[in-house]
RNA sequence: GUCCCCAUCGUCUAGCCCGGUCCAGGACAUCGGCCUUUCACGCCGACGACAGGGGUUCGAAUCCCCUUGGGGACGCCA
C-alpha cells in the first residue's frame, strides 16, 4: 500500500469559494485518513490574472478552514525551467511539435465546426510538418488518432473517450509559457501525486492528461471527479448567488467546523449520520459514498449545522471565534468566566456567532435599552408592587444564586398572590429590554447583585414616570 | 452544435453494485403539539420523492434501452 499523497491546487485569480474549499477539504481529509500527504500548488501560469492578494486570500481561507499542508506552496511560475525540460522531452520523442497556425485561423476553424455540427478541433496542418522552433510557434502534443482513453474514476467509473474527439492540444505558448493540462501532469508527475480529487469540470481535461502521462511514460494517478456545487437556481455557483468566498461566511459567523462539516456532507455520506467533527471526519471520510450528481447549496442546513456546532463548543473554544463579532459591536468583552456564562446560555439560541453577540448585548450594555413592544407589554403600573418587593428582599441578600434568587421570587409570588410569569415578564424587560432572552435567574447570578438592582431601579423608574 | 456526466421528498441524502426485508429511511426547511416565566433547546407528530416510457424478471427505486430534464466541457484560462 503506497502512501496517499493529494494535492489541491487553486489558480491564484480571486478568492477562494466554497466550491474550491470543498475540493481542498475532500482532498486534505482524504490525505489525513489515510495518513498521507496533502500538497498545496499555486497554479499561477496565467501571469495576467495571478495576484499575490489572490495568493494570500487563499491561505488565509484554508488556514480558517484549519486546513494545513504537508508541501509546498509550490508556485508554477517558479517551475518554468521544468516545464521547459518536459516539452522538450515531448519533442525529442516525437510526441510535439511546433506549430504555426495563426490564432484567427485557428478560430475561424472552430466557428466553421460548430456551423457545421462538428466539435471545434484543431485540423492538423503542421502535424506532419516538423517544424523547426520560431518565434510565434506554439507546441503542439501529437495526440493518438485513434482508439479511446478511459477513464477509471473512483466516483464516476470507467468514462470512456473516442481519441478522435480529442486534438493536438497546445502545451506551450507562442510565448514560450506552457499550458495548464501539460504543467498540471508535470507537476503531479514530479510531485509524486497519486489521488487526483477534482471538480468534474475537469473529466473533459482528464484524457489529454492521461495522454500526457502516457507518452511521458508516467504512472497513472487514481483520478476522482467531484459532482459540482449548484445554486439554488440548479445553476452552476456563482456570484449572482451572493456569498462565494469562504471568508464571507467566516465573516457572518459561521464556524469553520459547520463550514466543513456541510462541505462535506454535501456529496459525501455516512449513512444517516449528519454531524461531525473535524475528528471524526478525518476518521470516516473515504472516497466511497462519494455522489455522482451535483448538489444545491442550502444555506438553511448550513445555518442548522452551525447552530449544532455553536452549542457542542465549549466556551473557550467558541471564545476566539466569537470575540471579534463582540468587538464589533463596541462591547468590552474579553476571555475569562464572565464570557464563559454569558456563552452557556446563549449558545443553544444562536444560528451563528453574529446572532449570539447581538443577542449577548444586555450582558456588555452599560444601560439597557427597552424596546418599544416590551415596555407596552408589560410595563405596567401592577408590575410596581412585585418589583419593588423584589427589590427589598435582594437588597437584603448577601448571595446572588440562582437558588437564593428562586426563592426570592416565590416568596414575594405568595406576598403579592402572582403568578410567576406576571412577575418575571416584566423583570425580564428590566434586565434585557426584550421579551426573549434566556431564564433570567441565570441572568441574574450572572450579571450580579448590583447591577441587577440597578436595572430593576431603572425599570421602576420608567414605569413610574410614563405615568 | 459536438462530447462527457447526472437523475429518490422543496433541499442534502440512505437504499442501487449483491433485485424481494422499501406502500422507500434520516436530516434541513415548513406546519402542528408537548415542555416552559419568555425565546430558544429538547421531544413527539404531520406534510413530502423513486422524472417518463419501454423491456428483463414470479418480483425493480435497485438491471438494460429510449425519451425528457439538468449540469459540465469544447481557449495560445485554470
Amino acid at each position: 500500500m503506497r502512501m496517499v499523497i493529494t494535492r489541491f491546487p487553486p489558480s491564484p485569480t480571486g478568492y477562494l469559494h466554497v466550491g474550491g474549499a470543498r475540493t481542498a477539504l475532500f482532498n486534505w481529509f482524504y490525505a489525513r485518513h489515510t495518513k498521507g500527504r496533502f500538497v498545496l500548488r499555486i497554479e499561477d501560469t496565467d501571469t495576467a490574472r495571478s495576484t499575490q492578494a489572490s495568493a494570500d486570500s487563499i491561505f488565509e481561507a484554508l488556514e480558517w478552514l484549519g486546513i494545513d499542508w504537508d508541501e509546498g506552496p509550490y508556485f508554477q511560475s517558479q517551475r518554468f525551467h521544468i516545464y521547459a525540460e518536459y516539452v522538450q522531452k515531448l519533442l525529442d520523442t516525437g510526441h510535439a511539435y511546433y506549430c504555426t497556425c495563426s490564432p484567427e485561423k485557428l478560430d475561424a476553424m472552430r466557428q466553421n465546426a460548430m456551423a457545421t455540427g462538428g466539435k471545434p478541433k484543431y485540423d492538423g496542418t503542421c502535424r506532419e510538418k516538423i517544424l523547426p522552433k520560431s518565434n510565434d510557434a506554439v507546441v503542439r502534443f501529437r495526440a493518438p488518432l485513434t482508439g479511446t482513453t478511459v477513464i477509471q474514476d473512483v466516483v464516476k467509473g470507467d468514462i470512456v473517450f473516442q481519441n478522435t474527439e480529442q486534438d493536438d492540444f497546445i502545451i506551450q505558448r507562442s510565448d514560450g509559457t506552457p499550458t495548464y493540462n501539460f504543467v498540471v501532469v508535470v507537476d503531479d508527475i514530479t510531485m509524486g501525486i497519486n489521488t487526483v480529487i477534482r471538480g468534474d469540470d475537469h473529466v473533459n481535461n482528464t484524457p489529454r492528461q492521461i495522454m500526457l502521462y502516457e507518452a511521458l511514460g508516467a504512472e497513472l494517478p487514481v483520478f476522482g471527479h467531484l459532482p459540482m456545487v449548484l445554486g439554488k437556481d440548479k445553476t452552476r455557483l456563482s456570484k449572482r448567488h451572493g456569498a462565494m468566498s469562504v471568508t464571507a461566511y467566516r465573516d457572518m459567523g459561521f464556524l469553520p467546523e459547520a463550514m466543513i462539516n456541510y462541505l462535506i456532507r454535501l456529496g459525501w455520506s455516512y449513512g444517516d449520520q449528519e454531524f461531525f467533527t473535524r475528528e471524526e471526519l478525518i476518521e470516516k471520510f473515504s472516497l466511497e459514498h462519494i455522489g455522482k450528481s451535483a448538489g444545491v447549496f442550502d444555506i438553511d442546513k448550513l445555518l442548522s449545522l452551525n447552530a449544532d456546532h455553536i452549542k457542542i463548543t465549549p466556551p473557550r473554544l467558541l471564545t476566539p471565534h466569537l470575540l471579534p463579532f463582540l468587538k464589533a459591536k463596541g462591547y468590552s468583552a474579553e476571555e475569562g468566566i464572565y464570557l464563559d456564562q454569558v456563552i452557556q446560555t446563549l449558545n443553544a439560541r444562536s444560528k451563528t456567532l453574529e446572532e449570539l453577540a447581538e443577542s449577548s448585548r444586555f450582558y456588555y450594555a452599560d444601560a439597557v435599552s427597552y424596546e418599544p413592544s416590551a415596555v407596552d407589554k408589560f410595563f405596567k403600573m401592577e408590575a410596581l408592587n412585585p418589583l419593588n418587593l423584589l427589590i427589598q428582599k435582594m437588597e437584603a441578600t448577601p448571595n446572588f444564586t440562582v437558588a437564593v434568587l428562586e426563592a426570592i421570587f416565590l416568596s414575594v409570588m405568595e406576598a403579592t398572590g402572582l403568578k410567576l410569569g406576571k412577575i418575571a415578564h416584566p423583570v425580564r424587560v428590566a434586565l434585557t429590554g426584550k421579551t426573549a432572552s434566556p431564564g433570567i435567574f441565570e441572568i441574574m447570578e450572572i450579571l450580579g447583585k448590583e447591577q441587577v438592582l440597578a436595572r430593576l431601579k431603572q425599570a421602576v423608574r420608567h414605569i413610574v414616570d410614563m405615568k
